[in-house]
DNA sequence: CCATGGTTGTAGCGATCGCTACATAGCACC
DNA sequence: GGTGCTATGTAGCGATCGCTACAACCATGG
C-alpha cells in the first residue's frame, strides 16, 4: 500500500499543476497521466475513476488556494471592509492567483449545471472563501454576515468581469466599492 | 441560397434552445444537429465549422438576452443604484433567465482560458450588459461609470455565488448592497 | 432533354474519450 | 519453493469527436 499511496500523492501534486496551467477543459485521463509522469492505466490504478481523479486534484488546488490566502493575511488579523476588499482584490487579480481563479470559474460553471464533482468542490471552496472573509472582516455584528457576503460577491464579480476581458470594468468596480465604504 | 439561409436560421433558433437547456459542455455537432432537426452533415453545410456553429448559436442567445432585458425595463427609464440593482437581480435570478446565466458562466470560463469564440462572445455580451446598465442608472456624472461597473460586478458576483450553490449568500450580498445605497 | 448547381444522405476517416482484460514482473510470507 | 498480492505494461474495447469524400437527388434554365 505504501508505494501506491505515495505515488498517488505525487500524481495529485503534479496534476494540480497541470490543471492550473491548462484548465479543466481538456483535462482528460491521458494528458493528466502524462503530466503526472504515469500512464492512464496507472492513474486508474491509483484512483477509482475520472471523477475520483478530478476530486483529488481539485481538492489539492483548493488546499493550495486557502494556504495562499492565509499566507496573504495573517489569521486573526481584521480589517474594515474597504481595505480588506482592496487587499483581497490585489491578491486575486495577481498573476500568481489568476490560474486559481480561472479554474474556480470553470468549477462554478460546471456546478451551475449540477454536475459532479463540481458541485461538491464548488461548495467547499466557496465555504472556505466565506469563512476566510468572516475571519478577517472587521464589522459590527448585525451587518457582519451581509457585509461579508457583499464583499465576496464584489470580488467574484470583478473577477468575472476581468475573465471576460474587461479588467478596466473590474478595477472601476473595486475602486467604486472601496470609495463607497468611506 | 434561400433554402439554405432559411434552414440555417431555423437551426440557430433551435440550437439556442438546446444550449440554454443543456449547456455548452456537451454541445457537440451531433447533439446540436439532432436538436436542430438536421444531420451533422447538414450543420456543416450551413456553417463553416463548429466554431461558426457556436458563434451563431451564442450570438442568438445573447440577442435573446438583451431583448429580455429591454422588455424588463423600458429603454430610457432611469433608476437610482439601489432599485436598479434590485430590479436587475430579481430578473437575473428568475427561473426564466437562469439558463442564460448558466451559459454566460460557461462562456466566461472559456474566455478566461483565451479560447475562441468564447472571448469574442463574452466581450460582446459584457459590453451589452454594461451599456444597458449605463442607460438605466440614474447617477451624477463623475461617479457614473464606477457605479455602473460596481453594480455589474455585484450582480455577476451574486450570480456566481448562486451558481456555486449558495443562493443564501447571493441574496445576502444583494440585500447588503441595496441597504448600503440608502 | 439534359446539363448544371444547390441540396442532402451514407459512410467513413483518424483521433480521442473513459475504461478494462490480460499478462507479467517483483516481492513477501508460509 | 511455491503462493499470493502489489504494481505495471500492452493492447484494445466501444463510443464519440470534428470533419470529409462521394454519390445521388431535384429544380431550373439552355
Amino acid at each position: 500500500m505504501t508505494v501506491r499511496t505515495e505515488r498517488r500523492e505525487a500524481a495529485i501534486e503534479r496534476m494540480a499543476d497541470h490543471v492550473l496551467a491548462h484548465g479543466l477543459a481538456g483535462a482528460s485521463l491521458r494528458p493528466l497521466a502524462a503530466a503526472a509522469g504515469a500512464s492512464d492505466r496507472m492513474l486508474l490504478y491509483y484512483f477509482a475513476d475520472k471523477d475520483d481523479v478530478l476530486s483529488a486534484t481539485l481538492g489539492r488546488v483548493a488546499a493550495r488556494l486557502t494556504a495562499m490566502l492565509d499566507a496573504a493575511l495573517a489569521p486573526g488579523l481584521r480589517l474594515p471592509g474597504g481595505p480588506l476588499l482592496q487587499a483581497v482584490w490585489s491578491e486575486m487579480s495577481s498573476p500568481s492567483l489568476a490560474p486559481y481563479m480561472r479554474v474556480w470559474l470553470e468549477v462554478v460553471a460546471g456546478a451551475a449545471h449540477g454536475q459532479q464533482p463540481h458541485r461538491t468542490i464548488a461548495a467547499g471552496i466557496l465555504g472556505g472563501f466565506a469563512d476566510w472573509i468572516g475571519e478577517h472582516l472587521d464589522a459590527p455584528e448585525p451587518e457582519r454576515a451581509g457585509q461579508g457576503a457583499l464583499l465576496l460577491a464584489t470580488v467574484d464579480g470583478a473577477l468575472l468581469l476581468d475573465a471576460a476581458g474587461r479588467r478596466d470594468l473590474a478595477e472601476a468596480a473595486i475602486a467604486a466599492s472601496v470609495s463607497a465604504r468611506l
